[in-house]
DNA sequence: GTTCTTGCAAAATATTTGCAAGACG
DNA sequence: CGTCTTGCAAATATTTTGCAAGAAC
């Protein structure tokens, strides 16, 4: 297999690049919504369902991936745009109660908050859910 | 049983306080964090889970409850501060990720964003996770 | 009686782990 | 050989629904 940008992204992160992270990388980084588990397991026919979590799991400690809480029950991801993955870097999301799926507003950087003495931070997710215009066009 | 504050609360929202719903209510208000299905199912022996998750359902329909995304895999509920229960009433949360407890940062509001055109807020969810004070102290 | 609410059971969905076989060096 | 990775299977956890009995009005 080429290597691509998928395995420069990994090995700064420390992470090998075996086939099958290259896989969901590329899946990842085709996709236009955050995808969850699920979505993956339907694009990569050929591996299974606890290697793709894995290999999440992994992405997500070695900030390759964020996680997104986006209020559907079910947990998205989606690859760090930058090579940083800190919270400035994080942007804001949103969650479309009728057509259940998730948009990135990759422009909205998440305002940051002021946290009580002694908290430290890891991440940040903020999640807005609402209509998205092609829902509310339909009414 | 008394009318108490939460049939209160319920009436104005427009539910009808059944004895269950005022279990579920008062539950939750002596609870010190959000708590989730699971936990209310614990302190309300009486009650089936079932029926405590339809309660739920309907309180977060009307806005008696804010369902809380803490990034610990099971929702999370809490009862609204004011009658208002509209954005702007919404505060932060804090996920721990040693002792997998979540704090309400009450007094910390959630900073608001300018969403893109054509979208529309119903709720915002707005999620730090990291190591809080006491699991700090532990290391 | 009619409607709403509840409990029980079970289905549907998601997440997570054990273990042995295979890949890699 | 020793370590890391993977697939299969299965266990857990969590959320959600069908349905009939019961309560409320």
């Amino acid at each position: 297999m080429e290597t691509g940008t998928e395995n420069i992204l990994m090995e700064a992160k420390g992470v090998k690049p075996t086939s099958n992270r290259i896989l969901v990388a590329r899946a990842m980084l085709s996709a236009i919504h955050p995808v969850s588990l699920t979505e993956l397991e339907t694009m990569l026919m050929t591996m299974d369902k606890s290697s793709i979590f894995r290999v999440l799991n992994l992405f997500v400690e070695h900030h390759i991936v964020h996680a997104i809480e986006d209020g559907s029950g079910t947990l998205k991801y989606e690859i760090c745009d930058s090579q940083e993955c800190s919270i400035a870097d994080m942007h804001t999301h949103f969650y479309c109660e009728k057509c259940h799926k998730t948009f990135c507003f990759k422009t909205i950087q998440i305002p940051e908050i002021d946290l009580p003495e002694g908290f430290s931070m890891n991440s940040v997710n903020y999640v807005v859910k609402g209509i998205c215009p092609k829902c509310a066009a339909k009414e």
